[in-house]
DNA sequence: GAGCAAATTTAGGCATATCTAAATTATAAA
DNA sequence: TTTATAATTTAGATATGCCTAAATTTGCTC
């Protein structure tokens, strides 16, 4: 069984890899998590006795295959409770995130399955990110980061990568939501802004943005 | 903020006090939550620190008007968390209980009241327990426990004043539910046991799960 | 009211998960 | 290849919440 704290370095190390099995360094999981790089340290010796993750010294950490499955299963219950809450309850899609970090470690099977089912079993969250299975495989998607996608080129906006309360209230501010359709009219080279319409509207969004921004061919 | 062992606390005092603030035993709120009367004492000064309880050395516990309130809306949250389990999630009456106790512990108000309202208010839990509103205040209710019902008038079964698995598989088993017409024909005077009807059907049960039962003159 | 048994509290430890500061290892630049 | 800087680990504390064993208080019985 993992304690909260362990599983909290099993999806910070998920999302710092990128949703891989990647090595990732004790710094970056110490600043994901707001805490010290001699914590992260200690921490892995726990998760490496218990098989979760692969350590070497000075090296770094990646997961196991059993950490990785443990992480996924987190992230799964994270995006199920999501879309409960939004879709179900009421929710704003910029206020979930905090509940949600509390409901994912909530221990039943039963529980995280009959909750899919009841909301129709959903291919993604309220932030469009994707749903994975019962089994931990993802849906299939072809939706690419915003400041990947190609010049002049319509596009219809699937999703964010952070569901972070300051973004998404910025995205509102500025009416951009899923389902938006989306073009890039011109990157300033400077520092990687973008000129973009929304809908048609002219909008200008920084780097950062972009980046978190999922979008796919229309 | 309380912690979860300190929320675990403050329900097993309101437990024990029988939903009043009346002081309870170190002893007894250390076999309620299995555990040993020194971490009980322990316990007990951090919540005075924190105005949740009021103490005397030697003397006992009880709740403040804080603690209350506290206890309380844990109990709220459990039972509500049960009837969203039961009416939507399709669990059995006696699956929700352990469930339960971790979804109890989740801190959003926002969340609790939502809950509630996508449930419809439900004045009950599935066992037939009165869920308090957002202010603490039970629902009237004119059930008295079974042990006390008088011999020989019909009487309908409005809940159970426990939650664990033994006892609600053994009422399935005995086709005693929610709602059942129940009479008591006779009184055991040696073990205060009971020989009943449900449904019309004879049946006999002991004192203990008398004790238990919740009926209502019909 | 004295003495005893039960209840309660205190004292001293243990495990988890965190921290700061110091020591060690890795790596990139000269 | 040496060296210095950055990353990482170790050592030694702290807070929470639990334990056992010993000391203390209460309250009942005679």
């Amino acid at each position: 069984m993992t304690t909260l704290a362990e599983e909290n370095y099993l999806k910070a190390i998920l999302k710092i890899s990128d949703y891989t099995s990647d090595i990732v360094a004790t710094n970056a999981i110490a600043k994901e998590l707001d805490t010290k790089a001699s914590s992260v340290t200690e921490m892995i010796k726990k998760l490496t006795d218990k098989n979760l993750v692969i350590y070497q010294k000075y090296k770094g950490v990646s997961l196991s295959k059993k950490g990785f499955k443990t992480a996924i299963d987190i992230v799964r219950k994270h995006r199920i409770w999501e879309s409960f809450l939004v879709s179900k309850l009421a929710f704003e899609w910029n206020e979930v995130h905090d509940v949600a970090e509390q409901l994912e470690h909530v221990k039943s099977q039963q529980l995280i399955n009959a909750l899919d089912d009841f909301l129709g079993n959903p291919k993604n969250d309220p932030h469009g990110e994707p749903i994975p299975d019962k089994n931990g495989n993802f849906p299939s998607s072809s939706s690419i980061p915003l400041d990947q996608f190609p010049l002049n080129i319509d596009g219809k906006v699937m999703g964010v990568t952070n569901d972070s309360k300051s973004l998404l209230k910025y995205l509102d501010s500025i009416s951009l939501s899923i389902g938006c359709n989306l073009r890039i009219v011109r990157t300033i080279e400077f520092d990687n802004s973008l000129e973009i319409r929304i809908n048609n509207t002219p909008t200008h969004i920084s780097h950062k943005v972009a980046k978190n921004l999922l979008i796919k061919e229309l």
